[in-house]
DNA sequence: TTAAATAAGATCGTATGCGATTTAATCGTC
DNA sequence: GACGATTAAATCGCATACGATCTTATTTAA
């Protein structure tokens, strides 16, 4: 027992609290850092990099309403509505009630839209370069991350499994 | 040559651009998600997740210059100021210029903000309960991302050795 | 069938983030 | 010792984010 010194005692608690040793701060990192990369490529076509995920999204499947795009980014009509508003500004894509459900808002590309898709896929091989990290590494981190969110984003499967 | 159908043709670059190959969107969404769990946690300490690093930050050390903050969280005075003047008005951190140079201003925690530090101990245990991850795959996770923001902040070691 | 409940977006208020500029203080050089 | 260059914060403008609320349209139920 004069060997064990109490964790808390050692610690202070401090140890867990130093920044390098957040996986948030990790993540919050590479993620901010990462999506600083793609500022310089998205800029020639006009878009941030929330915008380009939202034409992302469309590129794959439109037109969606804009609760589909927020179920797929993780976003709220809070921040998608003035997004929204801002690439139909600049022309990108169109934005009409659902005649059959004048709740939704349906979205699609316009043509410019659609073509700037053309352009938009240079950027993952010329970001690829960019990144420090082996092939194998971006997979494995690319898992352990889709893992990570989906595990996080399912609702309470917690009644009889949980973990 | 029929059955080797062209690379570009093939995949359209359609592949590359579906949102879910983006590591960059993978990122994005464990960030938010992770941040996301932070949140009930940090609220009955009245800070915000980037008020909640910031603090890490200066529990390590203080006074700390803004720029050094900038500099430990990646973050730029147009983002702290704000920051730390709302800090400062909640009354968890003291703002004062250096006399040695009046340029500086020189941030550290209050008495109330030392404190609170005790309650913080908490939340990472209370968080790493949460994350749906082995403890080897949290520290492999750490590791990557460790390397990947290290590797990005690196100015330019591209000339020769830098230093 | 119509009033209550629900659903989908929009809006409001507040808090990051960041590029660009501004202001004030210090440094370098002559 | 003066003056331009540099540095450190602050400020401005714009674009996310999100909790809370509001509005309108649809669905449910009594």
């Amino acid at each position: 027992m004069t060997a064990t010194i109490d964790k808390e005692a050692r610690q202070d608690g401090g140890e867990l609290l130093r920044l390098d040793r957040q996986l948030c701060f990790a993540l919050y990192s590479a993620s901010s850092l990462v999506t600083r990369l793609y500022r310089p490529l998205l800029e020639p076509l006009g878009l941030t990099y929330p915008q380009y995920l939202v034409m992302l999204v469309l590129w794959e499947k439109a037109p969606r309403t804009v609760g589909a795009l927020g179920e797929a980014l993780g976003l709220d009509s809070a921040t998608l509505t003035p997004l929204l508003k801002r690439l139909e500004a600049g022309g990108l894509v169109n934005r009409k009630r659902d005649p059959a459900d004048e709740r939704r808002v349906l979205i699609e590309p316009t043509a410019a839209g659609a073509a700037l898709r053309e352009r938009a896929k240079e950027i993952p091989k010329a970001l690829s370069c960019q990144l420090p990290l082996s092939q194998d590494e971006i997979v494995d981190l690319h898992g352990t991350l889709t893992r990570l969110t989906r595990a996080l984003r399912e609702p309470e499967d917690q009644s009889a499994q949980a973990g």
